[in-house]
DNA sequence: AAGCGCTATATTGTCGACAATGATTTGGTT
DNA sequence: AACCAAATCATTGTCGACAATATAGCGCTT
């Protein structure tokens, strides 16, 4: 009766896992070719689980497959980075609505702790916050919109491409202070259950993050 | 030389498509198992092939898998309607923006033309305007994104899913008028390239529409 | 008779082999 | 030498069989 509700986990699901972490940390790298045979032997598992986990990964944009020719992990462009944005920058103002409307006191407060948290480390001179902290302020309103397609939506699929994208160009530097500020106000949008706002201000926030991406992503070609 | 660019399909394709179509239009009830070896008796193929349209249709909500125990056709409720309509009013209000930017001229010319041809069908007291009039105009707005991922994300994904609402609740009468209203108001603010205004109108157009759907379905529960 | 545990059964997950398609190389022709 | 065609090769797509897991049914115990 003390079993708690764990929900299996087939090969397929591991070795989906196991690839996209390697595409989108770069051990596989952008524009490569999958080779099924390839990667079975890698993975110690037979082909048909090998293709499960790349159709998957074709699901969510991170490689294209055409058929009878094979599967390669897409390449990175600035093209797809605009795309991409412009598509999450909908996407994540929908959900910083939705926080708005339904996060509950608890997790809004929760959302508040957090960012303290991170002013202290900022001010500390870490600029991991960057990586772990933006992550979990964004998750957190993204669960906070209740929407299950949507958290599904951003989290399954859009979250891991731009992920590869801020990996594979060597994000970690600037943007910390400003964007701290910009959570701030986010959550006091959320924390005032302004909807309009919290949208507006999750978007214009975005955005600037894909231009900071841009202008690293130009400069490196 | 003349050898058109046509993509192979292969037998998941086509398997595939034609799943999700006795899904789409309730040959298959919302709700049903489905039975993988059934399902390739009954198509005519391996089991391997109905396993991969099945978890094509996973990656679009249209299908449930839980790992050892199967499938299920997802069930239609007012809170899975809300949630679908929260995403696409986001995603194709953002089409609607792109559409205002980026539509050539041609296209935008198009767009009116096909409204002026519908207002005449509506007016002659077809009804068929709704269903394949209503689908076009969409269709040719978010085209106009010229966002591939955008694109993909609203025609493959989400699209069915609404379409599987709207058939299996009988959608086909009402809102013809008030929608051809709305529909000219966001083809002139693309025609004036007002991203904003597209945006807003088309956000508005679809909740409007969402409402409509969500009286019939409250109405037959 | 109700509840628990075990066995039997059906379904899904995984595998290796074969078929079909696309790419490459080789040989021939102009 | 350049180009085309045919055959070879490698890779993907499909299939049927086996293994692993969950469900259902049965018998046993209390």
């Amino acid at each position: 009766m003390a079993t708690a509700n764990v929900t299996p986990i087939t090969s397929a699901d591991r070795t989906f896992i196991q690839l996209r972490q390697d595409i989108v940390e770069g051990v596989i790298p952008a524009g490569a070719k999958l080779s099924e045979t390839e990667l079975s032997t890698k993975y110690q598992v037979s082909r048909a689980v090998i293709r499960e986990a790349i159709n998957r990964l074709t699901a969510c944009h991170i490689v294209e497959r055409r058929a009878n020719v094979g599967a390669r992990v897409v390449e990175l462009s600035e093209a797809g980075l605009q795309e991409l944005y412009e598509i999450r920058e909908s996407l994540e103002g929908m959900a910083a609505r939705l926080a708005a409307r339904n996060m509950t006191m608890a997790e809004i407060n929760k959302l508040l702790n957090l960012l303290d948290t991170h002013f202290e480390t900022v001010r500390e001179g870490e600029s991991y916050y960057q990586e772990a902290g933006d992550y979990d302020f964004h998750y957190r309103i993204i669960l906070g919109s209740k929407n299950q397609q949507l958290i599904t939506l951003l989290t399954e699929g859009i979250y891991h491409l731009v992920r590869m994208y801020r990996v594979q160009l060597g994000m970690a530097g600037p943007r910390v202070t400003t964007a701290y500020a910009e959570h701030k106000h986010i959550a006091q949008a959320i924390l005032n259950r302004d909807e309009e706002l919290a949208e507006i201000l999750m978007r214009r926030h975005i955005t600037y993050s894909k231009n900071t991406i841009a202008k690293k992503l130009a400069s490196q070609s």
